[in-house]
DNA sequence: GTGAAAGCGCTAACAC
DNA sequence: GTGTTAGCGCTTTCAC
């Protein structure tokens, strides 16, 4: 009936009512440390009783735990935070700390990220950095504190999670698919030169390709659907005899779709195309592309806990399987 | 050279160094209250040679200030949270976030939800809430500690700030324009009816119909692409002549289109077909998808600013041109 | 304009 | 097992 009431409960008043002393309160809700069962019980009826909710504010800062995840982004410009699968990432992350009450930031890093990530080790509300796309050189050259709290989307390092696709792995499965179908003149679009995870593909590409005695053609690409177009130019202007096309990625296959379509070329009667992540339209192309599926959202989620939850350790680094999706374009 | 040296630098060694009280120091470095200008240049040096940095974590906790943006969509399942449409206003959110140290929470919200949001309402880590999808009903049935912090893409309220796109007269210039390209029948494939957003196209939908002494045929979608295929089954069952197809969503447009060519009607010339949103892959497909482009980061962005400098006032509601993208399907 | 001091609400040594 | 106590680092009245 007084103003009293008009406050919220704090865990002192909790410790009241159940009589006990703020660290017994404190440790009864927090679960951990020694408490009485009678005492535990005592508390937490207290505490439901007045209804008392803990203030992740005061906790975070007596525990010294920051309040959110850092997706940081690698690359060239701010322009890859636009990208559909940093959407997918961003939302995946932002679900799975939500129980735990860290919120997600999202930030560009140049490729030279050094000073980005030295102002990022002196930010106290950095509860974890989530990189995507980092180089070896980049993961090194991490401040001690941030390493420990980091966990990456690509390469990893000894004392780095890393969570990826095995895209080596996956480009493998769809170069064997290509050559059970026929294919002997299989070309790659490769992603943009900056990214780390192209090279696995790409090797894997070359191995497999030079153990058939084929003819290993590689052209750089990007990420949108104008870097398809050029790549497929290319690959008519200079390999006329291309009778398949895999491109490292959805939208960078659905460029070369188009183009080769412009060009007179039938897809995939005359050239195969294939694209890689199964993008959620990939289905939807005429004729539909074939691709390899990746659980995004589960990569996603898993390099979240890994960063909340740091002491669950497990195996690093994790490799998830992409599956083949074969459809009409190859 | 001591131990001392380890410690972070907090503001009691800058106004040390400063020759200040704390007080000052920190009025000094938050930039309001009167500082003489002398005294804050000291401090700022003293801050600049300490290498201080603020810790958000106490000031959130000594300022009552949240530390995340949650964004809650309402919808009938916690599926709603994979639309590519949550990843980009996410994302976008997250971004414009970043800077004032604040993240970014994602959390389905069920169509009736009052416990999730009193819920919301006494977490002190929540600093805004931003509603997607609310009904009238769920706004006005925001506790005030929490309406006064909450804003809405979707429909608003005199005290919730929103941001939407006209989708009304985004849905009436598609359906001028079709009318404009000789479209007599034209059908509407509408959302779900749980979505609020959908009423407004509806309506519009309606009224220039019968303006124009044209049959009014509404048929229920969703949002995925069976969804568009069954509307496409039905409309062709129960009004043959239909010579036009207005979705409410891309997604829906492009499941239409399948369905459509999968019965041998040809598009555009025996039925046109729009779609809505301009997701990225809407020109991608064949025929190209006619549809209406939205400003879905921008909306997001501004939300989140609106929730993050709740001073800074703007009109309310606010309404985004949606822009008519003319291609081959109508 | 500046300083002293009282919080913000919770946690975690440490002593009992 | 439980309580005492000293923080966590910053903000903000309120005097002067």
């Amino acid at each position: 009936m007084t103003g009293a009431d008009l406050r919220r409960p704090t865990i002192e008043d909790v410790a009241r009512v159940a009589e006990v002393s703020r660290s017994t309160a404190s440790r009864a809700m927090a679960g951990y440390g020694h408490v009485a069962p009678l005492t535990r019980e005592r508390v937490l009826a207290a505490a439901q009783r007045l209804g008392y909710r803990t203030n992740p504010l005061a906790q975070a800062l007596a525990r010294g735990l920051g309040h959110r995840v850092v997706v940081g982004v690698i690359g060239p410009d701010a322009s890859v935070l636009a990208d559909p699968f940093i959407g997918r990432v961003t939302s995946g992350v932002a679900r799975v700390c939500d129980p735990a009450g860290v919120g997600v930031a999202l930030r560009w890093l140049p490729l030279r990220p050094h000073s980005a990530l030295a102002a990022l080790a002196d930010d106290r509300s950095v509860r974890g950095l989530m990189l995507l796309n980092p180089t070896r050189g980049v993961l090194s050259s991490l401040p001690d504190w941030l390493r420990s709290r980091t966990c990456s989307i690509g390469v990893g390092a000894p004392d780095v999670p890393s969570f990826d696709v095995d895209n080596t792995a996956g480009v493998d499965a769809i170069l064997r698919h290509l050559h059970d179908r026929g294919r002997r003149a299989v070309a790659m679009v490769a992603g943009p030169a900056w990214l780390p995870c192209t090279s696995g593909p790409v090797r894997a590409y070359r191995l497999r390709t030079e153990a058939a005695g084929l003819p290993v053609r590689v052209v750089r690409g990007g990420f949108d659907l104008p870097d398809g177009r050029r790549a497929a130019d290319h690959l008519l202007r200079q390999w006329p005899e291309t009778d398949a096309v895999l491109a490292c990625c959805d939208v960078t296959a659905l460029g070369v779709l188009t183009r080769l379509r412009e060009h007179g070329v039938a897809v995939p009667d005359d050239v195969a195309v294939t694209g890689f992540d199964d993008i959620p339209f990939a289905g939807l192309s005429t004729p539909a592309l074939t691709t390899s599926t990746n659980p995004t959202h589960q990569i996603a989620e898993d390099a979240a806990r890994a960063l909340l939850y740091p002491s669950v350790r497990k195996p690093n680094p994790r490799r998830y399987p992409s599956h083949l999706v074969v459809r009409q374009t190859s």
